[in-house]
DNA sequence: CGGTTGTTTGAACTGATTCAATCTGTGTGG
DNA sequence: CCACACAGATTGAATCAGTTCAAACAACCG
């Protein structure tokens, strides 16, 4: 039994700055990022904090907690298309964005208008080429993905999410344990299968010793193997 | 019975210059980019163009043809996660590429080394915008081919994928038949499924009357029903 | 003409869904 | 502190969409 979390993730850790500084960024260009005119705001983890078609044309940016962009098919069923961790950000879109965004876990965004940061990105080449790469990394992500949806069996998919949340929240799956932030309803609308399937996915991979589940942890006793079995090869998170 | 295509795309069409501009890049950009010291190259169908992992750190301006990123997963098991057409590029990875690059019909290239493409990129702040927002494009399309993959079954990704390629096209498919590039394999490849599946599925498309198959073109006799089973809305395309 | 690539069809099989019921932990209000 | 409601996790049975395997057929190419 696992339930929703509701402390921030990675909260008392880094700042948003040591954040973007830690992942290539120059320390003058992350100073005139944070000191854009922003606002600060909580997104729960209860509704949607964007709908979709929502035109808000702004860089939004996670202080803590956990993101999702998601869309939906015809029937109304539900995709997770991408996550978004700390110091990380979603980008502005000039058109009214076709995804909803949803908090998994409460979630301390600071929101800048896409004019002042579209203007600093014209004079700071060296943070439009930051913006450039950490958007190739996310699109690796997404084409990542696409290979897990459409060509990996249900179990594989499950273990190379896992994969991923664990090189991503950065800790060290040989002695670590991860911490789920996702229920399994969470979990299957990223993989693109149901509640029920992941549950069982979930018991086969606890059964054959490749996870073992502690409450809302999740620890790794075979980090190889469990990589073997999700084709999960990290470079392309860089 | 339909066999590969040699002719390249679109070739008679619009020179790279009219595309880039009809795609909202000014005149000067347009020029500065072209300009730039490049090699003009053929890819052609029979064998990949870059395979995974080469670190050919260069613009890759689609001028005729079409080309596909593809990757595999464990079981090499093929996945096609983007499709470039004539007008857009693959953009320069600092980093080894995770994808492989093969053309569906021979396509005609021009490189750019990167390190002139970032210098002239860091000097025009209305190429980098124009480079973030043709990003953002596909990444949309990116996330709805997970939707694809993710939610969708078989019969609405393939009438899905048919929908997108007539926009991208830029046919008018109430009028005008799609010269279907692809082989069922690739199409299966694209749509995360087996090339048997996506034979029955055209051949079930056709039985309804939603698409009718004349050699490798295909017409869509009506195209208001298609676009409503592959629950397909063309504003992720902008 | 023979080789190759792509398409089509059938039959058997299976992984995953669907539907439905039950169980378990958490929070809330009396 | 207990009773209750609720969200999430778990399990079983029936069903089915899509795969797999295998074979035949069609078109093109040299």
């Amino acid at each position: 039994m696992t339930t929703r979390i509701t402390l921030p993730l990675r909260s008392g850790g880094l700042s948003l700055r040591d954040m973007l500084v830690q992942d290539g960024l120059d320390e003058e260009s992350a100073d005139l990022l944070l000191d854009l005119p922003n606002r600060v705001m909580t997104a729960d983890q209860r509704r949607p904090f964007r709908e979709f078609g929502s035109s808000r044309d702004e860089l939004i940016l996670v202080r803590s907690g956990l993101l999702t962009k998601y869309k939906t098919d015809g029937q109304g069923r539900r995709q997770i298309v991408a996550l978004r961790f700390p110091g990380e950000a979603i980008l502005p879109r000039e058109t009214e964005s076709e995804y909803g965004i949803h908090a998994i876990t409460e979630s301390e965004l600071q929101i800048v208008d896409s004019h002042d940061f579209e203007e600093v990105l014209d004079h700071n080449p060296a943070l439009s080429r930051h913006v450039r790469r950490i958007t190739l990394r996310h699109m690796a992500i997404a084409y990542e993905w696409l290979v897990n949806t459409g060509r990996r069996d249900t179990t594989a998919r499950v273990a190379h999410l896992l994969c991923e949340m664990a090189v991503r929240m950065r800790i060290d799956p040989e002695h670590e344990a991860l911490l789920n932030p996702f229920t399994q309803l969470q979990i299957a609308d990223i993989t693109g299968q149901t509640s029920v399937n992941v549950n069982r996915v979930f018991s086969a991979l606890e059964r054959e010793a490749l996870i073992k589940r502690d409450g809302r942890h999740i620890h790794f006793p075979n980090w190889m193997d469990l990589r073997r079995l999700a084709s999960f090869q990290a470079d392309y998170l860089n």
